[in-house]
DNA sequence: CCTCATGTGTAGCAAGGCTACCTGTCTGCC
DNA sequence: GGCAGACAGGTAGCCTTGCTACACATGAGG
């Protein structure tokens, strides 16, 4: 998949993760590459910048931690951020349902 | 909604109006207005560049003519163009399907 | 006459993901 | 012991691509 399509979606897709608990950085790209089966394959240049963008934003919190001697730090969403996910998601919900009506996803043209 | 949304999108829109029969530029900019209901509505500065973007890819063809003393450059698809559609189809496809298993457009995370 | 819709077009900006690179620890293999 | 590779975080700069703002030209309507 031309992961460029990701365009201004990948805060979304960041935020949906974090809603199911906090994450450290890689394990973040992990998680997406699990859910999407393989499909997401992104590269830490791409998520470590969004991250710092969701936490300028006030999306995300940030806390380090030490394991096995490795510095960690994890991402959690705050309210603000859960608040924006949800607007995300409408907005995701829009667009999908647009362009669809010109590719065709899965709902037929004109149904009625 | 955020139009910068369409980011790597906008061209698969395109050759899907193109698909229904040849329009000009302007008309294009209509066609999408219509068929999105108000959603897509795209500058000139937006659609212009494109055009001549697939026209450089061998994905459209243009055509002058005069209409009402005023110049129009008519585009159609090519048959690269229709095949580059196919595939586009399914890029959306697959990348529609991806994004909504992260934002739960209209399919449930744990259906079984 | 002037404005607005029609119609095409360009220059330059801005956003955002990617490539390529750097730093450092720990584990496993030779 | 030394070296490769997974783990973990990070930055600089490129590139694509849509947008803003502008320019030009004609025809219709006030």
């Amino acid at each position: 998949m031309r992961a460029q399509a990701l365009h201004g979606h990948l805060d979304a897709l960041l935020l949906a993760v974090l809603e199911q608990g906090e994450l450290h950085g890689y394990a973040i790209i992990d998680a997406l590459r699990a859910r999407s089966g393989g499909t997401l394959d992104l590269p830490t240049g791409t998520i470590y910048p969004a991250l710092r963008r969701l936490e300028r934003a006030g999306y995300v919190a940030s806390s380090w931690s030490t394991v096995n001697g490795r510095e960690r730090r994890t991402y959690r969403l705050t309210d603000a951020g859960l608040r924006a996910l949800a607007g995300e998601r409408a907005g995701w919900r829009e667009f999908s349902d647009t362009v669809g009506r010109f590719l065709g996803t899965d709902q037929p043209p004109a149904p009625a």
